[in-house]
DNA sequence: ATTATTAGATAGTGATCAATCACTTACTAA
DNA sequence: TTAGTAAGTGATTGATCACTATCTAATAAT
């Protein structure tokens, strides 16, 4: 059974990156199968041998897109010390946003679609990356780990934005070392 | 000089509200023309009168849009009280999140198309309103002003997911009260 | 050698959409 | 009364799109 470059298995994930790509840089809804295809290297039909529809297209993305940042924070949460855990989800995740810029760009946009079947795949998969930031947060010892977890997500939100709209300002203020400390006086002299 | 319905004023914001009705809920690229003259109440090649290009209609929506969010936040920075003035935006965020839904989506989406004019009305909106946020923070004498205003934002984001995806334990940790402070135990330990 | 199966392409369809055009209606000013 | 204009529409068009139906060439099993 010999693995070559044409197995169906294959195609499929030459269709899913270029799907990734092409709805990544001109909108999902804009995109069409035969941009897709161009990229993939096959005819515009032979999308639809693998995937029913575009939007069965999009969910198999968007799965692709997930499941790397799920595993990739598992990764990180199995192996990182509890003092380091932090730092290094955030050091991951800058990871993916500078290899897989497009797959978080998907993500973005299927923030604001209102098919049902695409804000389902999308809430599992921030329900699923919560939990885990949540979880390894709590057995790190870490106090108001939902807070902090909530702190994460917002912080990853804002980084999004701020590359999608190449505007690096917008991040600005982001760990300079001892913002807590000095903060703590401000909070102490107002309460 | 009677005011009735027919002005070309009136006509041209009923247009611009439309459209952010049907952009927000179908998505600007499937949104039709069609759909927008519908909700206004016009005929869809009257659209065309007004604004040259569908473009130049979304550009229309996102000019409203970022105004509404820049004024209601100038408002709020020249009343509040130093000590009240986060709180107080905060408060304004979630009534413009309430109230106009719709454009709030609007600019989610903008954030991830590529025209190079829309992405240079989505930076100049947050440009804009990140300058008013750290101005008044550090008027108000807030330490850490760039930290702080990148988190309001960092969090605004957040927000604005976890409304689109109908997801509200996404925001989980928001304003426990004590956050800072026991936050501090761990930091003050750890470092 | 023959047949079955897989991998893929060509050709096409109905539907849809942004944008244009030609036209009407109704008001206003000289 | 006439000339001009603002407001508005129905019909159309060329392009585009998701999706289908049908064909072909190669490979593999019998």
């Amino acid at each position: 059974m010999a693995r070559d470059a044409s197995t169906s298995v294959n195609r499929r994930t030459d269709i899913i990156s270029a799907a990734i790509e092409v709805f990544a840089e001109t909108g999902y809804y804009r995109a069409t199968t035969a941009q897709v295809a161009q990229r993939a290297h096959i005819s515009q039909p032979y999308v639809f041998r693998f995937f029913s529809t575009k939007e069965a297209l999009l969910l198999a993305a968007l799965e692709v897109s997930w499941s790397r940042m799920i595993d990739s924070f598992q990764q990180v949460v199995k192996s990182a010390s509890p003092e380091r855990l932090e730092a290094e989800l955030i050091t991951e995740y800058e990871k993916i946003m500078e290899n897989h810029r497009n797959e978080i760009l998907l993500q973005m946009q299927s923030q604001t679609i209102q098919e049902e079947a695409i804000q389902e795949a999308t809430r599992n998969g921030f329900r699923e990356v919560r939990q885990i930031i949540l979880q390894a947060f709590r057995e790190a010892r870490i106090p108001q780990a939902e807070e902090r977890t909530m702190l994460f997500l917002a912080r990853g939100m804002l980084c999004n934005v701020a590359d999608a709209i190449s505007l690096p300002e917008l991040k600005e203020g982001q760990g300079d070392g001892r913002g807590l400390l000095s903060l703590m006086d401000f909070f102490m002299n107002s309460y």
